[in-house]
DNA sequence: GTCTATAGCTTGATAGAC
DNA sequence: GTCTATCAAGCTATAGAC
């Protein structure tokens, strides 16, 4: 029997967590067991394909809940202001106030021919996507509209990279706050 | 006698290359042997503090270079825009059109008691001091100089990190471009 | 100042008991 | 489904010859 110590998305949570933290070469399996609480083996039995299936997984499962909970307003109805004020919202506490880096900035470090890379840039891409989507309805040129995504999208991770490097949350919250006008309002 | 293979400074300049690459944990000795063409016992000769001694030697030099070159410009005399713009030159180059990740951000993961978090945010902060003074200069008030320094770090960040997660240089080209109005242009 | 050789630990991964 | 025990390969670091 022996039935699970811990449910699927708990584990694939705690597995993100820590590739998060410290990046795909930074993860080792003492750090995923310490994390979850299971040995060795029973990672394996989980994810027979080892480091690499758990990584694949957890960028799976980041972008999951990042589509589904985070950019879900941008697709909603409704005025478009107040949608991305929504994502915005949820933004802060996806990355508690900017304590918490991205998945996407720590999985993208070393060598172009790692494990993660293509799910990086479909993840990346499928982020603009959704912005971009936001801002043409907010009546940006589709060029303008892609425009001001990567810059949402170069602000979020560049507030994240200092609030990382400097300890000041300062400028997270400021793009954060920054976000509705950015992809909706108009021209600076 | 056998002298040096590699003089001090190529030395470093490889080695900060590697921990710029893969990180402070990614990066393994056989990757610096690797990168500079000297085995470990000639690598421990040259830093008797091994791996961590490398590291902050990476960032002390990195940071030396950063300011002796980069930052140089915003501290001579002349006409702010123009020292901003031979500023945003300089950072074109040194991170190679958006190529090279910028060691600080690569360094800053991991636990927060890692070996060079101390001296990262150090650099952080002499970075913004110094566009924070020329953006004085140019006219704002403190905290307005200030919150740009802050901005003009994020945008750099931000757009390396999307340049290296997304292989699209251009944002990180426009984060340059747009220096020189950030730092010293009107209110947006 | 560089090298080869090696120590001792940690890594990712597997075998097999329960 | 989880565990202990184990493997070969990698790691950081050191000793000692030239």
């Amino acid at each position: 029997m022996a039935r699970s110590k811990i449910d699927d998305t708990e584990l694939l949570d705690r597995i993100s967590d820590v590739f998060r933290r410290y990046g795909y070469e930074g993860t080792s399996l003492s750090r995923l067991t310490e994390a979850t609480g299971l040995q060795r083996a029973s990672l394996y039995h989980r994810f027979p394909g080892g480091k690499e299936e758990m990584a694949e997984a957890a960028l799976t499962g980041v972008d999951a809940s990042f589509v589904e909970d985070i950019l879900a307003p941008l697709s909603e109805s409704g005025e478009p202001t107040g949608r991305v004020r929504q994502t915005a919202k949820r933004l802060m506490a996806f990355y508690d106030e900017g304590k918490k880096a991205c998945l996407l900035d720590t999985m993208s470090l070393g060598d172009k021919g790692d494990p993660p890379r293509a799910h990086v840039r479909a993840s990346f891409e499928a982020w603009i996507a959704a912005m971009t989507k936001i801002a043409r309805e907010a009546g940006f040129t589709p060029a303008m509209a892609k425009r001001r995504a990567e810059e949402a999208l170069v602000q979020i991770q560049g507030a994240l990279v200092f609030s990382r490097a400097s300890g000041d949350r300062k400028p997270f919250e400021r793009a954060i706050a920054a976000l509705p006008d950015l992809l909706t309002g108009a021209d600076r």
